[in-house]
RNA sequence: CGGGGUGUAGCGCAGUCCGGUUAGCGCACCUGCUUUGGGAGCAGGGGGUCAUGGGUUCGAAUCCCGUUACCCCGACCA
């Protein structure tokens, strides 16, 4: 491929460009034909699939099933719950005929006005209704619970905008739905959620993020509190990555889920959901990537090795072949994720800028030079350190380097976010200060009023009351001068 | 839904103001030879209802009117 097409915008100069493209260019996702959906790639779905693989295993510690539950909600089961109507009305996409016929009036087909549904279905933007729903007929006792499932399927969202993985028309996601006893259980469990979110990020992910709650206005709608957490990108701006909400007994009286407890009196269910999607690979990109393409945490590259010969002939071929396939048979045989790439069709330098776009984190290249000397060239991704070294004990090297760099752009990450996190109190220093990015920990009155000014002035957001950063010395309000009840991140976001 | 912009080969664009040979360029694609330690070179080749419907004209990618799609900036948002 020409090298014009290859390279990307720089990040410094159009940071959205940049983002654009290398989705693109290395392979991860397009734009689909259909308005605001997106088509995942295969090198992407590899990526995703591990993301999935790890969580779900997390998941399944914790004591969560997984189940499914059907894409079409009725109309009916939206409206039970008030303010969860309210909030997802705007979006949903609606399915009102079940039939077509050919268009009497010319060609092709037109919808058949004779199939008109009696109750629409509305394509899910959520599933809290419909399990719900169900879960009233699977919880009766104490004994039922506590009840915890988890559903990995799509969702749809009508968005006026949409972008790349960071939010499309339809999604990739998966959602705990979890029913408890007691009020006590579901706060415990929508937060012990937060922390498996939080610490996926952080091991598996390498990005450190802000755990917190959600001010009211940004609170997911039917919740009577949403946590979350919130990554930082590199310009700055926050990406809410994962939420999970305690939903308290809203959704078991909206769908009359009661049950009798250990004292025989009759009850409704508590509960609490919680979610991540697709959005996590917009984070994973924009958190790590450089210039010269992805950066992968090894625990998550679908490719950590490669392996590249550099040949003259076929004599020489074999040679490499025989050498460098048990080299990467040994690799794999450590559990390390290997590709041996002798394809003759692409040239040396095409596949090291290629496999350096797609991210993979270490990569071994063995030509006539190092034959003769015993040696191998290894460039490690994430600090584009090229070091020729013996031979003998290469793969041992290679797995210990993995960790390494997984350590390493965890670190890189946590210092930019740390460098970024700023402490005001003075509202004009932080409206002149909050268009470079960076989270802003501020004196908040508790508000609507303020939270809507802050909005209005500088498009940033109350992010979240955080936790880990203190809540002492908190004067007043930045805005209104009134008392303070607590310290705030405030920041621009996707 | 408001404010801008763009539809010409798979992708990115020039040509449009000022109508006139056979509609061009870069990349991609195909064939062949030479190459291979950082995105190969040379030679040859294929690919277009110029978004769409109407109008003006001897003649329209180009001018006029309508339609439509997409993109960017807002409102919405995992």
């Amino acid at each position: 491929m020409a090298k014009e097409l290859k390279d990307l915008t720089k990040r410094s100069t159009d940071y959205s460009k940049w983002y654009n493209e290398l989705v693109v260019k290395a392979d991860l996702a397009e734009q689909a034909d259909v308005r605001g959906c997106m088509v995942i790639k295969p090198y992407g779905y590899a990526i995703w699939e591990k993301i999935q693989q790890e969580l779900d295993a997390k998941f399944k510690e914790t004591g969560v099933q997984n189940v499914y539950f059907p894409m079409l909600i009725p109309k009916s089961f939206l409206s039970k719950e008030a303010e969860h109507v309210e909030g997802f009305a705007k979006e949903c996409a609606v399915v009102t005929h079940y039939r077509l016929k050919a268009n009497p009036d010319g060609d092709g087909v037109v919808v058949d006005p004779a199939a008109r549904l009696e109750e629409e279905l509305i394509i899910r933007p959520t599933s809290e209704t419909t399990i719900w729903n169900t879960y009233r007929k699977w919880i009766h006792s104490w004994r039922d619970l506590p009840l915890c499932c988890n559903q990995w399927c799509n969702v749809m969202r009508w968005e006026m905008r949409t972008r790349l993985f960071l939010r499309t028309s339809e999604f990739l996601w998966q959602e705990g739905h979890t029913a408890h006893a007691t009020r006590e259980e579901a706060e415990a469990r929508a937060r012990q959620m937060l922390d498996v979110y939080a610490d996926f990020a952080r091991d598996f992910m390498a990005i450190p993020v802000v755990r917190g709650v959600k001010s009211a206005t940004e609170r997911f709608a039917g919740a009577l509190d949403t946590y979350t957490i919130e990554a930082m990108m590199q310009d700055g701006k926050a990406l809410q990555s994962g939420t999970s909400h305690f939903l308290g007994q809203n959704f078991g009286k909206a769908f009359n889920v009661q049950f009798v407890d250990k004292d025989n009196k009759l009850d409704y269910a508590w509960a609490t959901s919680w979610g991540v999607s697709t959005r996590l690979m917009g984070a994973l990109i924009m958190t790590h990537s450089d210039d010269n393409g992805l950066v992968l945490p090894p625990k998550l590259a679908p490719i950590q090795v490669v392996i590249v010969p550099i040949y003259k002939g076929d004599a020489e071929l074999a040679a490499f072949n025989e050498k460098l396939g048990a080299l990467a048979d040994q690799l794999r045989s450590m559990g390390i994720r290997v590709k041996y790439d002798n394809a003759d069709n692409k040239r040396p330098g095409f596949k090291f800028a290629d496999y350096e776009l797609k991210g993979v984190p270490v990569r071994l290249v063995m030509g006539g030079r190092d034959l003769e000397n015993g040696t191998i060239e290894l460039m490690r991704r994430d600090t584009l350190e090229k070091e020729t070294l013996p031979f003998e004990g290469i793969a041992e090297h290679v797995a210990g380097l993995l960790d390494d760099i997984q350590q390493n752009i965890y670190a890189k990450a946590k210092k930019h976010l740390d460098d970024h996190v700023y402490t005001c109190n003075d509202y004009a220093e932080f409206k002149e200060r909050v268009k470079d990015g960076g989270f802003f920990l501020c004196p908040w009155d508790g508000t609507e009023e303020t939270e809507a000014q802050i909005k209005a002035d500088t498009q940033a957001t109350i992010r979240c009351v955080p936790y880990g950063y203190s809540q002492d010395d908190l004067g007043v309000d930045m805005v209104s001068g009134k008392p303070a009840t607590c310290r705030v991140v405030i920041a621009r976001s996707y």
